[in-house]
RNA sequence: GGAGGGGUGGGUGAGUGGUUAAUACCACCAGACUGUAAAUCUGGCGCCCGGAAGGGCUACGUAGGUUCGAAUCCUACCCCCUCCA
């Protein structure tokens, strides 16, 4: 391997490698490496922010290497201590299976099924008995694991911390001792269950795992990380139209980290754009409509990504009206409803106060003409178009 | 086992009898601007009736109670947290 692929391997899209030096060493002996990663079946969508180490790994299968991925169906009950969320209610066999099969639809999006290896924690979790548990468990103190941040700030704020929450890391380390693990993979709030992994295989007699952390993208708020709780991400499974539009609404700040860490944008152009980014004269709008169209790209193809620029360019740009506009029936007897009602009916608004609001607020047009109050229903027509806001559209048909 | 603190709108979190559909911030929606769904500024942000003016209903863990009137007081219950053991 020629010295800038690896300097791009090992650099691009990554924060920290435990051990570099180690790891080169490994990755030169050219023996195929055990990549592991793992989900946690009870959330199965892939957003562009877990993109970032799953694209390392597809880099790394093109070397040559497999790719183990874990079904975390033990660890899915405990909840990630590092999110909010608390212990979760047990998920029945059927579930974890649907689960697990949604996010390999998309994990294989980006990872190649042919060179991975997926396994599921009940294989080895099942037949584990208390003395197994009680035996993992006395390798570690109370105090290595609050030295884990997420832990100690949530012990130093007096907030509680299920027992359960610090089995969390545990079974994950034990996870990469069951398919022996040569690195494992995780964003930069993971790095010290890795290194739970790293030691406990030292102590049970395994080669100790690198550990390989990517950094954590903003979500499309620009400030907190991207996650699905948080409603602030890209997903991989989204509409080309949406991935695009999504971009599109980040932040102009985060939009060369996107680029950095989610992209194959030659390294010397983002280096320029890192550049540019701090300029404000700079084209920034063009940087982002390249990220949007790197995304749509890398999900749906070239294709999608040229297509879906053309209708941003047109519909929200341009403000024209889309052709493939949703089609709403006037319901019968308009004489007795307003313009609010068919705005609820054809769900362009939740409630009638809303759709009063919308109309109050001056979002509504019928046919580009600004509506000004909320006329009597029998004045639309079919074939009208009502638009509501930015993004809401319908073409009405029938009535009169 | 003991002591204390707390449960408010999507989130954080004010509010201790009427002026509170409930401060503020975040999120969200809309408008303006920018040929970005960015940034910024402005407004909105429970539901129903009404063209409007306005009116009504529901809401502060649950169930009762006191009162002309309760998120605010009382009782019971449920749930959560901290500390001591």
């Amino acid at each position: 391997m020629n010295d800038s692929r690896l300097h791009r391997l090992l650099r691009r899209g990554v924060t920290e490698i435990i051990v570099e030096s180690e790891l080169i060493e490994l990755l030169e002996t050219g023996r195929p490496l055990r990549l592991k990663i793992g989900f946690d079946p009870s959330a199965p969508d892939i957003h562009v922010g877990h993109s970032v180490p799953l694209r390392k790994l597809r880099q790394l299968q093109e070397l040559g290497h497999t790719v183990v991925l874990i079904v975390g169906d033990w660890t899915a009950q405990i909840g990630d201590p590092s999110g909010r969320s608390r212990t979760r209610p047990m998920l029945t066999r059927e579930q974890v299976m649907a689960n697990a099969e949604t996010y390999m639809a998309q994990f294989f999006k980006i990872i190649d099924p042919d060179r991975t290896e997926t396994r599921f924690q009940s294989d080895w979790f099942g037949p584990f008995t208390l003395s197994d548990v009680i035996g993992l468990t006395s390798r570690f103190t109370v105090a290595q694991f609050l030295a884990r941040e997420d832990f100690a700030k949530r012990y130093r704020a007096n907030q509680p911390i299920a027992i359960t929450e610090l089995l969390y890391p545990l079974l994950q380390a034990y996870d990469s001792i069951a398919v022996e693990s040569d690195v494992e993979f995780g964003g930069t709030d993971q790095k010290f269950n890795l290194l739970v992994g790293r030691d406990l295989q030292g102590m049970m007699g395994q080669r100790p795992q690198h550990c390989f952390i990517t950094p954590l993208l903003p979500g499309t708020d620009g400030v907190q990380k991207m996650s699905k709780s948080l409603g602030n991400y890209i997903g991989i499974d989204e509409l080309p139209n949406d991935v695009y539009g999504k971009t599109m609404s980040l932040p102009d700040s985060v939009v060369a980290a996107y680029i950095e860490n989610a992209t194959d944008v030659p390294d010397e152009e983002v280096e320029e754009m890192k550049r540019a980014s701090a300029d404000a004269s700079a084209d920034r709008m063009g940087m982002k409509k390249r990220l949007a169209r790197e995304l749509v790209a890398q999900f749906h193809g070239g294709a999608a990504a040229l297509d879906a620029e053309r209708r941003f360019e047109r519909i929200v740009q341009g403000r024209e009206t889309p052709d493939d506009l949703p089609v709403f029936d006037l319901p019968p007897n308009l004489e007795a409803r307003r313009l609010s009602d068919v705005l609820v009916g054809a769900g362009m608004a939740g409630s009638a106060a809303e759709a009063k609001r919308l109309i109050d607020q001056g979002a509504v047009r019928i046919d580009d003409a600004p509506v000004a109050a909320n006329i009597p229903a029998s004045t639309l027509k079919s074939g009208a178009v009502i638009r509501a806001g930015r993004r809401r559209f319908v073409r009405l048909r029938g009535g009169g």
